[in-house]
DNA sequence: CAATATTTCGCATTCGTATTCGTATGCCGC
DNA sequence: GCGGCATACGAATACGAATGCGAAATATTG
């Protein structure tokens, strides 16, 4: 009669007590160690027992005590996602919510916690983070600034946590590696896609003084368009802007005080572009008929604008998954190859025609 | 020269050894008890040999082991926060990324990891989450519907695991709080912002068949503002709609092919305002000037709409402050009161008049 | 100075699981 | 019927820190 509490389904009552692997032993007439592996499914027991424990372990409501576990195997079945914060940008990108769902579903579906950290990243936490043994390895999002951020890196790298970065290339074979998608690709066929509506005089919103690498492809890919039809290129009418409406807003506010003739405004991102929008609306400039604007990203939003936005969709589903099929490569040890990620033209009405690309 | 190379700082080439609590014991020549002790600031150690205790495991860049630690003592110095989602809204609410942030943030400040788990409350999440010591408190964001959630909140009562639920009332004392904001006083105001700006009919966009209690709540303001003024309701002017702008752009579509006469739409949520004020403008309608709309939230976004949503503004810094606050003092045995969080009335331009309200 | 109270520390054990050995059992061939 | 060889399991230990209890060192008191 020891589980008659247990086995009416009303554990919670035995508050003090806490089922173990020798209690689903004594339960099954084995040792601990066979509960053990009969539950990390070893070849070492045979299937008979193993599905005998099995059952007995879901009857009696056990689970495996994740911090017993750890300290033995010394793994921690936990990623960590670190969300680099930007002091520069005000809000958090929706876009990384997007890859933060992601990531969450397919760190679960491999059987891994997920410890998420809103932080700059510093020489300390990467200190602690690594000797505190939280997780087996991490994601970096939100890395903007190549240089600011190469000390702690390398750090990583010797402390040879396997980490994987979005948008930043950085390659450490087995040890760390990058995704990033298509930026200057993709920004050089939005461009084109413009330049076939017969746009002429360009804007680009989004240099960044800290050389954020998605926006700098992004940039290139859009002077390669320029350039590949002889189309000038003023450097004044492009602007440095980090991601976020309001500096959208003030950069078009800008260029439109200096009354610069402009007939296109590529954006670096949604959110700038939206701002952009917003700056050309309160002027009084209507979008697409007098300026066109695109942005990078599609974000939900970027539908439900008005006129809707002309973007690039990053597949955000597909970013977490290979972010963590990345990362749990390089943890079990196997080489893993940096990813571009391929995007898709979302031709909208903001661009001015909502054609094919 | 035991520790030749940690203490050249390149403990990283050792990377076979752990440094434990016994190495730094060695170091100072005491037990390691007493390093244990010293490290968690006890008493019961003198505070010299704390201080020397201390620097030396700075020194030696010792961290404790968390492991080892929460197996022994039982505690997981860890909170969760589970994003409940809804299979009947595409995107994640981007109001919850603002108090995942905050949440963050807050728990990092009071020396807690974050677990962050995206998916349906389901009575095996709770089970598997609670015996295998994942973490001492759980936060529930996104839960609406009262009904299909409460036998497992039941059962995370029974489990005895600490928990405070945003947006729902759910309060057993001694285990789990809930936070909300003042739904239905604000809504009051908002509507009554409205009847002051002479608007008469109005629609309201998010009733709930499956009574989402922030919804209802803000219904119920909104009808207490129109009984207040004497101005008739019109239940078939009152949608139902989950909160996306997709569901905001149908109901209004909706409205406007019934042709029915209306000069002000409240919205249950932002999104929902942003994709009725999409329809709006697809019809030609005029935002404010034909017909006024106001959401409720204050994403970023709802400022540089255009025109600039007139909204409620969710302190989201405080809530996901007070939300591991709550959480913590639960862990720690202390009675929690619930609380509704005060709100701020955005006045922009959707309501037709950017006055005080 | 002895006796007692107080502080400060160490010994030994514990947390629950994973894993290393080692052992028992069964099967094969010769 | 015995050595060899898998296969299936158990006993014992290790993982690294926290802690109850007792001992030693120190301070306090009469």
């Amino acid at each position: 009669m020891l589980y008659t509490a247990a086995s009416r389904g009303n554990a919670h009552l035995m508050k003090a007590y806490k089922t173990t692997s020798l209690d689903i032993a004594a339960r099954a007439g084995v040792s601990q160690s066979t509960v053990s592996r009969a539950l990390r499914n070893s070849p070492q027991v045979s299937e008979e027992t193993r599905r005998q424990i099995q059952r007995i372990a879901r009857e009696m409501g056990y689970t495996v005590d994740r911090n017993a576990s750890r300290l033995r195997a010394k793994t921690t079945s936990t990623l960590a996602l670190l969300l680099c914060e930007d002091e520069v940008e005000s809000h958090i990108n929706p876009f990384f919510l997007s890859i933060l769902s992601s990531v969450a579903h397919a760190a679960a579906g491999h059987g891994y916690d997920l410890l998420v950290t809103f932080q700059q990243l510093s020489a300390n936490w990467v200190q602690d983070f690594q000797d505190a043994h939280r997780a087996d390895g991490l994601i970096l999002l939100g890395i903007r600034d190549r240089a600011s951020y190469d000390a702690q890196l390398v750090g990583l790298e010797a402390s040879g946590t396997p980490f994987v970065i979005w948008g930043l290339e950085h390659h450490v074979p087995g040890v760390s590696s990058y995704l990033t998608c298509q930026n200057q690709a993709s920004a050089r066929e939005l461009t084109s896609h413009l330049i076939r509506l017969e746009h002429r005089h360009f804007a680009f919103v989004g240099i960044t003084s800290t050389a954020n690498p998605e926006f700098t492809h992004r940039y290139e890919g859009y002077l390669e368009a320029l350039a590949g039809h002889g189309i000038d290129t003023d450097p004044s009418l492009h602007i440095s802007a980090n991601s976020s409406e309001a500096e959208g807003y003030d950069a078009v506010e800008a260029l439109l005080s200096d009354g610069r003739a402009v007939d296109a405004i590529v954006c670096a991102s949604d959110l700038i572009a939206i701002g952009a929008m917003a700056a050309l609306h309160d002027r009084g400039v209507r979008v697409p008929g007098d300026i066109a604007v695109v942005g990078y990203d599609d974000l939900p939003i970027a539908q439900h604008t008005r006129p809707a936005l002309t973007t690039v969709r990053q597949d955000t589903e597909l970013a977490g998954r290979k972010l963590v099929e990345h990362l749990i490569g390089l943890i079990a040890g196997r080489e893993v190859e940096p990813e571009e990620l391929p995007v898709t033209l979302m031709i909208r009405h903001s661009c001015g025609a909502a054609g094919r690309s």
